[in-house]
DNA sequence: AAACGGATGGGCT
DNA sequence: GCCCATCCGTTTG
């Protein structure tokens, strides 16, 4: 197997912003004993370190301790006591930086994300930052975890070929501070957005 | 279609 | 003790 088509850590190493908006459309696998699942990048949000929204605003801690790492490593938190949210860590190290993964367009696996999710609605499985890690088992495990390697077993790949797609830029969901700032981007007209 | 409340627990002042 | 980068089922208009 050739490990042509993964990401590489220079992609992440860049603006937050930017990589936000690049993410749309790469796609992100996951394997485990269960299977392979795989879905396609359809909604982000920024997280910049003089952030009021962001986890890193207050500073270093041992919970945001990867954001500070180096870049294009998994950013796992647990939220509402219930779920886990996935961020890739950006920029350079130290920095404090990355972006939100909120969607994504399953490409594989699909049943055992059916599974997972405990529903059939093929728009109701990864529409969500909360929904996507359940149905890809995503949890407090993968912290830190190497996003750039083709072995690893949660990696971004390159499509073997990309539609094209107009980007929109919106504001985030679900935060109170800093609200008015445009850091969400989504691709236009996708279904499985959370939130148009 | 929008608004609302409950579930449920960790992080931080 | 309060606040969450959420989701889901129920109620309300």
């Amino acid at each position: 197997m050739e490990g042509r088509s993964v990401v590489d850590e220079e992609f992440f190493a860049r603006s937050t912003l930017a990589v936000a908006r690049d993410l749309l459309g790469l796609v992100l696998v996951r394997e485990s004993e269960e299977g392979v699942v795989a879905g396609r990048i359809v909604e982000t949000e920024a997280y910049l370190h003089d952030d009021p929204a962001a986890h890193t605003f207050g500073g270093r801690s041992e919970r945001n301790r990867a954001m500070f790492g180096p870049p294009g490593r998994a950013y796992v938190y647990f939220i509402y006591g219930m779920y886990y949210c996935l961020n890739c860590t950006t920029n350079e190290s130290g920095v404090g930086e990355g972006v939100l993964v909120r969607a994504l367009e399953p490409v594989a696996g699909v049943e055992l994300m059916k599974r997972r999710r405990g529903t059939d609605d093929i728009l109701n499985l990864c529409s969500g930052p909360g929904k996507l890690t359940i149905a890809l088992g995503v949890d407090m495990d993968d912290y830190g975890v190497v996003l750039t390697s083709e072995d690893s077993a949660l990696r971004l790949e390159r499509p073997a070929q990309q539609q094209e797609f107009s980007v929109v830029e919106a504001t985030r969901i679900g935060v109170s501070k800093a609200a008015a700032l445009p850091h969400r981007f989504y691709v236009e007209g996708n279904p499985h957005v959370s939130k148009r």
